[in-house]
DNA sequence: CAAATAAGTCAACATGGCTGACATAAATTC
DNA sequence: GAATTTATGTCAGCCATGTTGACTTATTTG
């Protein structure tokens, strides 16, 4: 892995201008959102490690995380509520929701409503876990919007919001802990 | 999928204050810092969605992408540098690259002056399938971008760059089309 | 009561991570 | 020049987590 700096160091590639025939009107370069697609790619690679390092030591993996943290935030979510907000198959997490029911990290309850429904709840153990893993990329945010400057919250939440489908957007924002704009603690 | 919305709407936590002993000094709430949590989860879920389902009408998956990627932006990267951006072992990377090998996606051609170096080029079907792909994703970047807020750019970039692990850091400067202080267009 | 709904389950398969062990060719070092 | 190190490839197998399709059970609803 020597030298791979010295490399790449001296590769910043030409301006997007003399490439393809683009307007140079246009509001970014095509190098300057290159940047932004591969940060993302950095970043979320990085943002998930320290957690799975933690579940690791439990048996479990993202998939279970996902899965305890959204129960953990919305007790009594139901199983349907789960797929559609992490949008996989009901076999898929049938395999890590009875892990997690069969390790008491998550309980479920019937429906008082409707008896069809197993409304789940995470166990004190399940919400300790869950806690711990939300200190630890709650820290990593924190941080992160520190080095973003202060009063960009709400940039950044704007943009991370933005980048989700639009149809999806009215469930993620009824899931989140408040409005999207209300992010700015030091300037609107 | 009846009702979430409605179920959830009126389920907005509590304000961070009344948990856990926390001075209220703190730059931000727990219930923002998870704000960002969540939104880091959905905006890499769809970040990647359109792309996954333009690969898999070739045979591709987010795999072979990543490494395409890469290749065509660094031409004659070397393996063991796709191995140290990537984070895969050897063995995950030798998949995933023998296919777009034999597919004729990339190229391998003999280092000239380290002869057991396998330098590795984009085909041009190979720069064509991934320019496809990077301008999906560059659409979506600037589309949220917009959404983020004209001048907020640079917030945006320091906010992701801030969020990989330090130590990998200067190779992910290295990488990238330039300097993350460099992508703001509106304004510094 | 019939039909629709919520959830669970079985079987099989694909993708993309991982470990460990070993092979080959070329460069480097002694 | 022989020995060692390095860059890469490869075999074999395991694990996590996604998929499809088909079917069951309990319960609610029309």
């Amino acid at each position: 892995m020597a030298d791979i700096n010295s490399e790449l160091l001296n590769r910043h590639q030409a301006p997007a201008e003399q490439r393809a025939g683009r307007p140079a009107a246009a509001p970014q370069s095509d190098a300057q959102l290159i940047t932004f697609v591969e940060l993302l790619f950095f970043a979320y690679r990085d943002f998930t490690r320290e957690a799975d390092a933690v579940l690791s030591e439990f048996g479990l993996g993202r998939a279970h995380h996902r899965v305890l943290h959204f129960v953990n935030r919305h007790p009594g979510l139901r199983v349907a509520d789960v797929l559609d907000i992490l949008k996989i198959t009901k076999q898929s997490l049938a395999r890590v929701l009875k892990q997690l029911v069969d390790e008491g990290w998550i309980v479920q309850k019937a429906g008082a409503l409707d008896r069809r429904q197993r409304l789940l709840y995470a166990s004190e153990k399940g919400k300790a876990l869950s806690g711990r893993l939300d200190t630890l990329q709650m820290r990593r945010v924190a941080q992160a919007l520190e080095a973003a400057g202060p009063g960009n919250d709400a940039s950044v939440a704007r943009f991370l919001f933005a980048m989700i489908t639009e149809e999806e957007r009215t469930l993620v924002e009824a899931l989140l802990p408040g409005p999207v704009e209300a992010t700015a603690t030091h300037r609107k």
